[in-house]
DNA sequence: CGGTAGTGCAATGTCTCGGG
DNA sequence: CCCGAGACATTGCACTACCG
C-alpha cells in the first residue's frame, strides 16, 4: 500500500516535508503493531507447544535445572546486570566459570588480585553480595540466570559507551568534532591525554597511573593529591583496546585494586592511632587495645566498631600506587 | 498538564572467529 | 571459503520522573 505523502526530494517545502514525517509515523506506528501482534502469536503457540511438551514422560527421572525464570524474576536480574556494570566491574569474561566456581571460605579480599584463582573468587563474592538470597545456590547457575545476566550487562556497556562517547565526549573533553573525525584524529587528539608515552625511538606504551586525564592539574607525574576520573579513547568497549592495546580490564582490575589498598591502609592507620590513644590515655586500663591480650574478644569488638564507623565514613583517601610492571 | 531528560530495551547491523 | 555464533554498537520507541 502506497502513502498519500509527496516524494522525498530536496525542494520540498515545510508542509509536505511534514507530510512525509507524518506518513512514516504512521508506517512506523503500524510496523510496531504488527510486532506486537506477531510476539502475541508467537506466545499463544510457544504456550501451545509447551501443553503438548508437557505429556507424561516414560523412563528415569532426571534432575532438571531451572532453565526459565519468572518474568518478574528476569526483570530483576537485568537490573542486576545493569548494576553490576556500573557498580562492580565493566567485565566479567567468563560469567560462567566464575558462578560455577565453588566459594572459598579462605579467600581473602586483600589478596584478590594476587592470582587468577582469587580474582575469580572476588569476583563471585561481588555477585554473591549483589545478588539477593533468593537467587543463590542452584539457580544461580542455571542457564536462565547466567543468560539474562550476561546479556543484560553486554547491554548496559553497549549503552553506556554509546551515550557516553557520542552523546558526551565533545563537552566532557572540549574539543571539536574534527578531532572525533577518524580514528587517526581522535589518536593524535587524546593519546598523551590517556598516557601514551614514547621511551625511546622504538618502544612506547600506555602508562596505566601517569595519565594526565587522571588528573586535575597534571605536572607530568602521578600526584596522589589530585586524581581523579576519565574516560578513555578505543572505539569499541571490548577488555583490551583494538586501537590502542590498552587491556582496559587490567587496568580497572588495578584502579579498584588501588582503592582497595587505599581504603585498608586508611583503616588500618586509623585503627593503629586508636590504639596509641588508648595506651597513651589507658596506660593500665584493662580495656587497653595495644597489650592487653588477654581479652581479646573486647579487642575484635572495638575492631569491628571502628570498622563500622569507618564504614560508615564516605570520604575515603587513596593511597600511593602499585606498581604493575 | 505538557515538555524534557534520563533510562530500559528490542531490533538490527557490523565485525570477528572458529568449525566444517 | 562459507556459515553460524557471539560480541559489540547504534538506533529509536516506550516509559518514568521531574519541572515549570
Amino acid at each position: 500500500m502506497r502513502s498519500s505523502s509527496p516524494e522525498l526530494s530536496q525542494d520540498l517545502t515545510a508542509s509536505e516535508l511534514y507530510k512525509c514525517i507524518q506518513a512514516a509515523r504512521d508506517q512506523q506506528q503500524k510496523a510496531n503493531n504488527a510486532r506486537k501482534e506477531l510476539h502475541t502469536l508467537k506466545r499463544q503457540l510457544a504456550d501451545v507447544t509447551n501443553t503438548h511438551d508437557s505429556a507424561p514422560q516414560h523412563g528415569r527421572k532426571t534432575k532438571k535445572m531451572v532453565d526459565s525464570g519468572s518474568e518478574e524474576d528476569t526483570k530483576e536480574i537485568k537490573k542486576l546486570g545493569h548494576k553490576f556494570v556500573m557498580m562492580k566491574m565493566i567485565w566479567l569474561p567468563d560469567l560462567s566459570g566464575t558462578i560455577h566456581t565453588k566459594l572459598d571460605d579462605q579467600y581473602n579480599h586483600l589478596e584478590r588480585f594476587e592470582n587468577h584463582a582469587s580474582k575469580v573468587q572476588g569476583e563471585l563474592v561481588d555477585l554473591l553480595d549483589l545478588l539477593p538470597q533468593k537467587f543463590h545456590g542452584e539457580i544461580m547457575q542455571s542457564k536462565w540466570l547466567i543468560k539474562t545476566f550476561h546479556k543484560a550487562m553486554q547491554n548496559q556497556r553497549s549503552n553506556t559507551h554509546t551515550r557516553l562517547r557520542n552523546q558526551c565526549r565533545p563537552e566532557i573533553f572540549d574539543c571539536m568534532a574534527i578531532n572525533l573525525f577518524s580514528i587517526e584524529s581522535h589518536r593524535d587528539k587524546f593519546r598523551q591525554m590517556i598516557g601514551y608515552v614514547e621511551r625511546d625511538n622504538r618502544s612506547a606504551r600506555y602508562d596505566r597511573f601517569n595519565v594526565p586525564s587522571l588528573h586535575k592539574n597534571y605536572n607530568g607525574s602521578f600526584d596522589i593529591e589530585t586524581a581523579r576520573w576519565a574516560v578513555s579513547a578505543d572505539t569499541t568497549l571490548t577488555v583490551q583496546g583494538v586501537q590502542t592495546g590498552i587491556n582496559w580490564h587490567a587496568d580497572l582490575e588495578k584502579c579498584i585494586q588501588y582503592l582497595q589498598n587505599g581504603l585498608d591502609r586508611h583503616k588500618a592507620s586509623v585503627l593503629k592511632l586508636f590504639r596509641e590513644w588508648d595506651e597513651l590515655f589507658f596506660p593500665n586500663s584493662e580495656t587497653s587495645l595495644a597489650c592487653n591480650n588477654d581479652d581479646k574478644d573486647h579487642e575484635d569488638q572495638t575492631m569491628k566498631d571502628v570498622m563500622n564507623m569507618l564504614d560508615a565514613d564516605e570520604e575515603e583517601a587513596p593511597a600511593e600506587p602499585q606498581t604493575d610492571e
